[in-house]
DNA sequence: TTTAGCACTCATCTCTTGACAGTGCTAACT
DNA sequence: AGTTAGCACTGTCAAGAGATGAGTGCTAAA
């Protein structure tokens, strides 16, 4: 158990850490404490051997460890008084009233923007709706474009070419025969439904008729599976003074062109709050960086993910609070 | 007129130049030639007084100059022989057969791994085409959702909330009038139309009806004039070796993250080959930086513009083949 | 016209040095 | 006991001094 100077102290450093990521010298800390430098270089020491804080050499000031963070972000942290002020640029945001994705993807720019470092978002996936409606729109010439429609209001479509010559009511047909086979059925099922379930005898008869509307059809629904994911601020990191390595910033750049970040970002069980810090994400590009991640719903068992990802050195105090907000925010679209 | 030995000359400083990114020098270009360094730097000095070469200070090697660069291009150049072997992996993408929207995203991707550069694709856009037809799809509750397809296939949608009650027949009867008067209308025109065309008695009564069906359709609208885009290998460029300052890598990384690219791609009233060569591109983070694009049809009116990104010291005799025939291929979809 | 030779110019690398920020420890003070 | 002043010690960093080397321009000879 730490005393509570030695809480203090603690929590002094990392927030002056923070601010220079700089390492914290005795004498600057007893700036603004009333003790002797010598009297906090006890305490420091301490504070050391019980693991919560480093040096970077032997003669250098302290720099918070990981342990030292997470003792911070659970139980020393105050909620940063200006996050008030971003709040109501948040509340602005969703005042404006536009379509989901593009309140997803202009809440993550503001993210970024508001706290200097990186954002993603993971968008619900259409995964768990329910086929509503499928039609087949004749374009031009052989050309037609098929429609998919979920209970929840997602769309994929996509044209494809029909054999010529292909007869108007046939084609109707084929359509009713899928909307029978299909309506109601999750979208996560219906390629394994047209697959293998083949001896429906209603398939048999389509899959003799034309491959091609259902190859057109399960390419469309694989659509449906990816949820779609935005990034913001990747070069907010390049400001950070843990990226003055050219070496580190190619890593991390790399990193986020990939879609690895998705991996990253998939949300843990627990259904809340993450914070990763550090060497927790084993990914070697993130050394040194922290992943706070928070799940928003917006509708039953749709549910998506908005997450920051900055130094390890973040500002957790003002990072936390904000992407909780926008979180309820979010759920409530 | 250049005499055929500075032709040479000037062509292999570039060559090298373009491999090794260090200024070229007499002693070494001797090696490849059959003249001693004397004589090459004689070539030399008179090359940079016409302005193809220029000298980093006083005592180096020289480097192309955007000059040069150019002269390089349109006279020298001679496509790189191993194209053809990157060529044929081009073909075998487009042999497998996918949606266009990801067959472009995998030839960027692809042409950003090929040459080791960013690629940068602007897919054609909706506007030119015309609608086809408009649904509104019932889902759950008082929401439905909104469905416009052009006749080229395009989809957009959009779910609304109508107001609690709505009569399904009078909706119905919306749908139609909508379809009567927006039917083959060009999707540049339609905001237009449902804005100012207000005289037009339908949509009066319209309008009284319901004004959320009409944002719906201008939100649906607005989306189809945006052409997507996508950004491949933002990253490569940070293996550069003009890139090794951190300040540049923070200019570029921040001109990737904005739209601005799109500024940048916009090409020109000359719908061919188009090659920008360092100033020219009159974006700071650009400096050293040329950018080749090549337009590519894909319907009547429908173009969209690949292009690539590199240093100015850029492989272009590989780069420009495998642009061409990339849009070639694109073209054919 | 070509080439060898030479003096000269920069850039770059390494080594040294001094300033500086910070620590741990000891001894004195409350 | 806990706190503090003093001091020797350690490592980082920036600036300066050579030393090295690649490359040039110019001149004079082949």
């Amino acid at each position: 158990m730490l005393k509570e100077r030695q809480k203090l102290v603690l929590k002094l450093i990392i927030e002056i850490f923070v601010k220079t990521a700089e390492p914290v010298g005795s004498r600057n800390l007893s700036k603004h404490l009333s003790f002797s430098p010598a009297t906090i270089r006890n305490e420091m020491a301490d504070l050391e051997d019980m693991g919560y804080l480093e040096k970077t050499h032997s003669s250098s000031g302290r720099v918070p460890s990981e342990k030292g963070y997470h003792y911070y972000v659970e139980t020393l942290m105050v909620e940063e008084p200006e996050t008030e002020v971003d709040m109501t640029l948040i509340d602005s945001l969703f005042e404006q009233n536009m379509a989901r994705d593009e309140t997803i993807e202009r809440a993550i720019n503001l993210l970024s923007q508001l706290t200097n470092y990186t954002s993603i978002a993971l968008g619900p996936s259409a995964q768990n709706s329910r086929v509503k409606k499928i039609e087949l729109i004749p374009l031009y010439g052989d050309v037609s474009v098929l429609l998919v429609v979920t209970n929840l209001g997602y769309v994929e479509s996509k044209n494809i070419t029909l054999p010529s010559g292909t007869d108007t009511e046939e084609l109707t047909g084929i359509i009713r025969i899928l909307n029978d086979i299909l309506y109601d059925v999750p979208i996560s099922q219906v390629s394994n439904k047209l697959r293998y379930d083949i001896n429906h005898e209603k398939i048999k008869e389509l899959l003799a008729y034309n491959r091609q509307i259902i190859d057109a059809f399960l390419d469309a629904f694989t659509r449906f599976t990816q949820s779609k994911f935005y990034l913001s601020g990747q070069s907010n990191m390049l400001y950070q003074p843990e990226f003055k390595d050219l070496d580190r910033v190619r890593e991390l750049m790399n990193f986020f062109e990939k879609n690895d970040i998705l991996k990253l970002v998939e949300h843990e069980s627990n259904n809340g709050l993450t914070v990763r810090i550090g060497q927790e994400n084993e990914i070697k590009a993130m050394k040194d960086c922290s992943v706070v991640m928070v799940p928003y719903q917006v509708n039953e068992g749709e549910t998506g993910t908005i997450a920051v990802v900055g130094p390890t050195r973040m500002e957790y105090r003002k990072v936390i609070p904000l992407l909780q907000y926008l979180a309820k925010h979010l759920s409530k679209l």
